[in-house]
RNA sequence: CGCGGGAUGGAGCAGUCUGGUAGCUCGUCGGGCUCAUAACCCGAAGGUCGUAGGUUCGAAUCCUGCUCCCGCAA
């Protein structure tokens, strides 16, 4: 049986498992890996590869790092002699131009992980736990100029608990783009795709995240969009308020019986008690701007001043 | 060399500017009160003040090097 000759594009950890699928692929010949240049990233700015270089060094992978994918005409030129069958794109974080999506000979194919067409964008995980969902999946779409608007060729559902948190969605979504990404390379091998058209009246979209968005606003904000948006944004982006001046990273929160008008804070025994339009939530893990995080009793005991609330 | 905050008994902090044998709130332990208590009262234990060196009669406090933690920004 002839082989799949593939090229996988990604960027973060998230897209690490999808590859190591494809690498471990007995029928799947991994011609390359295109990823981002390494960036200045964390204290102190030093430089660092992105996860997928990563793993393609440590294999032994060819490698390419750019900015933009659309200009290495030079890369694309062998792809062309190459004759890559397809190109499988997760978290890449750049568009594809038309000279790249018509280069692979059964085109390019973007997993995303919800289920399309509801979260087009970068943000679906956050989103489908933002808006309480019940169900979210993955989608393999094959690429077109439109972002995650192409004809779906496979859907794979996942529930989401209860009390699922942005990270440990993310992390089952992580493994579960690997698998959904295995089962399409079958597809693919006994050329069984079949396409399948989104419904543009249920499009929905998702955009990028900023740190800015997990800003909680208690006055205008009900309880439980909160608690949704804490269970969205955990770890990240996280939420927090401002407690005298400082930032103030809430890590937990619960629903609290003490009354509090909107937009207000108190500390009642060793609680602090929030305001929000319909009851108040006791911030019970949180972490103030350069300190360590700890339990609002233990940041309560040290406290001296009256405490507020900025905007 | 991106910007900034921090390291003080088990926890959260004050004290550092203006050097002079370490304090607050809480927890822990013992005792008391109480039908009882996470409440209240009394008492006790527990600190090489991150680390190395320097200045000084004397350093948590001033000077220098180092380590670790954290917020922002990317």
């Amino acid at each position: 049986m002839k082989k799949l000759n593939v090229v996988f594009m990604g960027t973060p950890d998230f897209s690490v498992p999808a590859l190591e699928i494809l690498f471990q692929h007995p029928l799947v010949n991994l011609h390359s890996v295109v990823t981002m240049p390494d960036r200045k990233a964390g204290r102190g700015g030093k430089l660092a590869s992105p996860p997928v270089a990563e793993f393609a060094k440590q294999n032994k992978l060819k490698l390419i790092q750019t900015e933009n994918i659309n200009k290495e005409d030079d890369y694309l030129q062998e792809l062309e002699t190459s004759k890559i069958d397809c190109i499988v794109v997760l978290a890449f974080a750049q568009f594809l131009g038309s000279k790249v999506l018509n280069l692979p000979a059964h085109g390019c194919f973007n997993i995303h992980t919800s289920l399309l067409p509801k979260y087009r964008g970068a943000a679906p995980i956050q989103y489908a736990l933002l808006n309480d969902d019940e169900i979210t999946g993955v989608s393999i779409q094959k690429m077109v100029k439109k972002m995650d608007a192409g004809d779906l060729v496979l859907s794979d559902k996942v529930t989401i608990s209860p009390t699922e948190t942005g990270g440990q969605l993310f992390t089952r979504l992580k493994f579960q783009a690997a698998l959904s990404l295995n089962r399409f390379v079958t597809m693919v091998l006994s050329n069984d795709l079949t396409f399948t058209k989104q419904d543009e009246s249920l499009v929905s979209f998702a955009p990028t995240l900023q740190r800015e968005d997990g800003h909680i606003k208690f006055k205008q904000s009900t309880r439980a969009q909160i608690i949704n948006k804490k269970r969205a944004f955990t770890p990240w982006p996280g939420i927090y308020c401002s407690l005298n001046k400082k930032r103030l990273k809430i890590l937990e929160l619960d629903k609290s019986e003490v009354s509090a008008g909107p937009g207000e804070i108190k500390f009642h025994k060793n609680n602090i008690i929030v305001g929000c339009q319909d009851g108040s939530l006791r911030l019970s893990y949180i972490q103030l701007e350069g300190k360590k995080a700890c339990s609002d009793s233990d940041l309560i005991n040290g406290f001296k001043e009256e405490p507020s609330l900025g905007e």
